[in-house]
DNA sequence: ATGAAAGCGCTAACAG
DNA sequence: CTGTTAGCGCTTTCAT
């Protein structure tokens, strides 16, 4: 992988550096400097002049100098487990305005669901970036401390000791699903799971069994399925055997996946079954019948994490945080009035 | 937006430098910076020592030094208009992942469809990145010009003279959707445009008309409408009041826009219209009926587009390239035989 | 208010 | 093969 020994510079113009513009405006660098960075520690009809020479060279301070002196790159990296997963995109979105607007710039990272990968990832970007926001980061929680203990760290659904964090309500996110069953009648919900790692899979388990002990209804859950459309068929099928009259799915993914299986095998939806998803992503009202599922801020969590980093890192805040999202349930066509069953 | 005065340092573990590893293993710096980037350069047995020491004492080379010295930052930018949409969702993970696999790091940025926006992206991120990626930019052709002087530059959907690009071929796209169109009994297409400055609507328009024109059937364009789903019901109104038996909409999210309008009138498709869309996005196989529309290789025009900067920026190549990437046709259940007409 | 000089972490000459 | 030196572009004391 050694670089081709001294390729030809490519017909580019060189940038003007900050000796240039000295030069050219007739000043030392470091009035230059001070003209760009602390404007009101110098003459105004000299900011005025360097200004104006700095323009017409189209000079433009080079952040890399800039990271090198004070340490920071005003970068921030945002890994998350699955680039094309349109729930996250949500969270990309949130995080690059939030980034944009704060005059910081968003390195991007696809950890393709491996925590080796995020590792590597977080050496190699570890000293080029101000902080990292970790979406349902794969890592084990020391290794996270450790992370955290070297970079500013902010993670997005996910929660450990001593690191700060955004997280979605799935307490009282559960706690609307299984109302929302209830109310219509049904006795138990039968839960297919998704990937046992995930810390977000966990908590909707839990939240899903506290909230059904208080109604009294029975809750079992099947699985592991891939949270993915091909995870769909093994767990509708099982649902069908199971004769369930309500799943609940460990994402929407997953609970598309479970639709067009039972609309293949002629089970009626909501009819027959009622199906509840997580996550409300891009397509849950495209499909039919439309997903009844839990809607997070993922654009929020996004905005929140690269704020609470901002915070740690130009602000000096150690306290680690925890921040809790709501959630709220967005009741469409999947869910329906029990069948009365035979 | 001045930085504040001097914030408390977080209580965070100072990274290793080379000095440290230098003076650990009881080496000159120099050496310690061949074993890492030239390690043929340096005696076996100094080398292992240097790597061992480096590895206790946790180091990893500054990147942010490294592009100062070289140049290089060895960082490409991806600017996309919409960060959200599931159709750029591809390009930026085939960017991402080319640029992971080339030891390259990928800065997203997002230009919500706004020109001024991306110039200033492309200003503030330029001194700090070996180059960019505009997928589908909204710059008019002699800034994307200006701005290919001072960084190597890879188009993506667009092209303009002097700069390298990747493209879908829209010119066989056109024709398979009108041949299958034709083959199917239809006589005339009715083309729900985009925005009128979109460079990607043009050359899907230019080449309808030229394949319709070899099947002797009509076609003409209404529009434009906003490439939303929102676009739909305008849409959908307009091609309901046209009696169009076959309507290709610009892109799909418009074309699920308007398949949920004729639903909702009652309009059977594809009995009395056929429609279809430009993308293969998420999702379009997730409406109903599911979409008839042409796919590109999105991820592919990503990585080559990397690959591309890869090819000016280190390898010197001065030549600007147009690649031309396949697309072909995705027959869904929203294309089928023309209603007999009145 | 401005200039001169040192140095951020690293690499690239140039010696030896 | 390895150490010394200079310098990438910028900010920051420290003088003036």
């Amino acid at each position: 992988m050694g670089p081709t020994p001294n390729p030809p510079p490519p017909n580019r113009r060189r940038r003007a550096t900050i000796t240039d513009v000295a030069r050219a405006a007739g000043v030392a660098a470091s009035t230059v400097s001070r003209a760009f960075s602390n404007p009101n520690r110098v003459n105004a009809h000299t900011r005025e002049h360097v200004l104006g020479v700095a323009a017409e060279l189209g000079y433009s301070p080079n952040p890399t100098a800039r990271a090198l002196e004070s340490g920071r790159s005003n970068t921030f990296a945002l890994l998350v487990p699955d680039i094309t997963n349109p729930y996250f995109a949500g969270v990309i979105n949130g995080a690059e305005q939030a980034a944009t607007a704060a005059g910081r710039t968003l390195v991007l990272g696809n950890t393709r669901e491996s925590a080796s990968t995020e590792e590597q990832l977080v050496r190699r970007l570890g000293p080029a970036v101000d902080g990292f926001v970790l979406a349902a980061s794969r890592l084990p929680d020391d290794e996270l401390r450790r992370v955290a203990g070297l970079n500013a760290v902010a993670l997005v659904n996910r929660a450990t000791r001593d690191v700060s964090c955004v997280v979605a309500d799935y307490d009282s996110g559960s706690r609307q699903i299984v109302d929302h069953l209830a109310s219509l009648g049904h006795r138990s919900i039968l839960v297919l799971g998704g990937p046992p790692e995930s810390w977000s899979g966990a908590r909707r388990w839990a939240g899903l069994q506290a909230a059904a002990a208080q109604h009294d209804m029975q809750v079992r859950r099947f699985g592991p399925y891939p949270p993915t459309l091909g995870g769909g068929p093994a767990a509708a099928d099982a649902a069908v055997a199971a004769r369930a009259t309500a799943v609940v799915c460990h994402n929407d993914m997953l609970a598309i996946g479970v639709l067009r299986r039972l609309a293949e095998r002629g089970v009626d939806v909501p009819g027959e079954v009622s199906v509840v998803g997580f996550d409300d992503m891009f397509g849950a009202d495209l499909c039919s019948p439309s997903l009844t599922t839990l809607a997070e801020r993922t654009a929020d969590a996004g905005a929140r994490a690269i704020e609470m980093l901002g915070r740690q890192v130009y602000e000096g805040v150690a306290e680690p945080v925890q921040l809790v999202l709501p959630t709220h349930l967005v009741v469409r066509a999947s869910t329906d009035r029990a069948a009365v069953r035979p």
